[in-house]
DNA sequence: CTCTGCTAAATTGTTAACAATTTAATTTGA
DNA sequence: TCAAATTAAATTGTTAACAATTTAGCAGAG
């Protein structure tokens, strides 16, 4: 029954795990990553765990040097990362714009289940969780508007979040996403972005 | 001597070539890419060639389905590729700002031959070659600027340049990177800036 | 003590073989 | 003849072994 595991599904498998990991600081700026060390964790061998690092470099996330292997990739300075923020938030508007005119019941209801995740991850200060939480939200609608640019959409929110997500509060990220989905609900376009550029900052 | 060849300088000139020849339209929307013939017209064995093909999917040009393999994604929509648009200016007139403050006579120099080569590419009316030197010529003060953006900027480009290349008229993009590296010879920044804007559209 | 050069270990790069899955072709039955 | 079922081929997923390169450790000379 269960979905047999394949090469694919291990890749992104590790490729998701890294990535939460990296985001939750789990890992030190230019530390090195072993291909061997993952594989053995993971209880593949290294093909699975190259297309992960593969991937995740190409996000940006991680740095490739031929022969020397990955290593994470030191952070954005403070003026990259504003064009970043910059970048992230016209693609997200432009698809909420699309979400709120094309938005289903069963949309609503998933936003719901989500957004309660993240609440729950926030009140638990699980910072791991409410990294991924937080993401998890946002890319359902840029997924559900846009899937070509959903993974445009996550190189640049994962390169965001990787160095602030130390200082954020979890009151006011509970509260502002709150606010944003609230918005949704009441289909009030203006109201919505406006919660959405308070939030992604 | 000669630099031996290793896996990343194969898996990366793959990624080059087959980037190359998706841009200058060698392949058809949704056609599927088969791992082993392109392992054998490039001499080499499929690993290689994942490593290629997972990349330029990450970069969103090829999009990829579990056991089915990699297939040439579908086109961007205009809004799509609009929004696009708006990011990559936003992304490469911050990497502008930054260049023409830094910018050393080697680098004068280097953007000068890339615009030769992209002149002469122009002249000869070669779709490939322009597509190349074009985003050569860019990438050229996005690197210097900001090498963290470098994919960011590699990814954006490319879905830019994959739908309109074809109706492109040669002489007004000679024209177009002419004058931008005419307002960097002369550190003219708001000419530069304005000139980009007239070209990245 | 420091530096250089050598040796050994660790790590990445590549390949070929095998397993699992999908796609096609063919057979079989009504 | 057509459709479903079966078989065969093609294709991707995974692994382990080997090659090439880099890194670390160490010995000896100055």
């Amino acid at each position: 029954m269960s979905k047999v595991s394949n090469r694919l599904a291990f890749s992104d498998h590790i490729c998701d795990i890294i990535r939460r990991e990296l985001i939750s600081g789990k890992f030190a700026h230019d530390e090195p990553i072993r291909e061997q060390k993952l594989a053995t964790r993971f209880g593949t061998s290294r093909g699975p765990v190259r297309d992960a690092l593969l991937r995740l470099t190409q996000e940006g996330i991680l740095a490739y040097e031929t022969n020397k292997g990955v290593r994470v990739n030191s952070p954005l300075s403070e003026a990259e990362r504003d064009v970043v923020v910059g970048m992230r938030l016209q693609l997200e508007k432009f698809c909420m714009r699309k979400f709120i005119l094309l938005v289903t019941p069963s949309d609503l209801d998933q936003i719901s289940i989500l957004l309660e995740r993240l609440s729950s991850a926030c009140k638990r200060a699980s910072l791991p969780e409410v990294a991924e939480s937080d993401l998890a939200l946002h890319r359902y609608w840029v997924a559900q508007a846009s899937p070509h640019l959903e993974s445009t959409w996550l190189g640049l929110s994962v390169r965001m979040i990787m160095k602030y997500t130390r200082l954020s509060k979890y009151e006011d990220i509970e509260k502002e996403h709150t606010n944003i989905v609230s918005a949704i609900l009441e289909k009030d376009l203006e109201k919505t972005l406006i919660c959405l550029e308070a939030n992604i900052i």
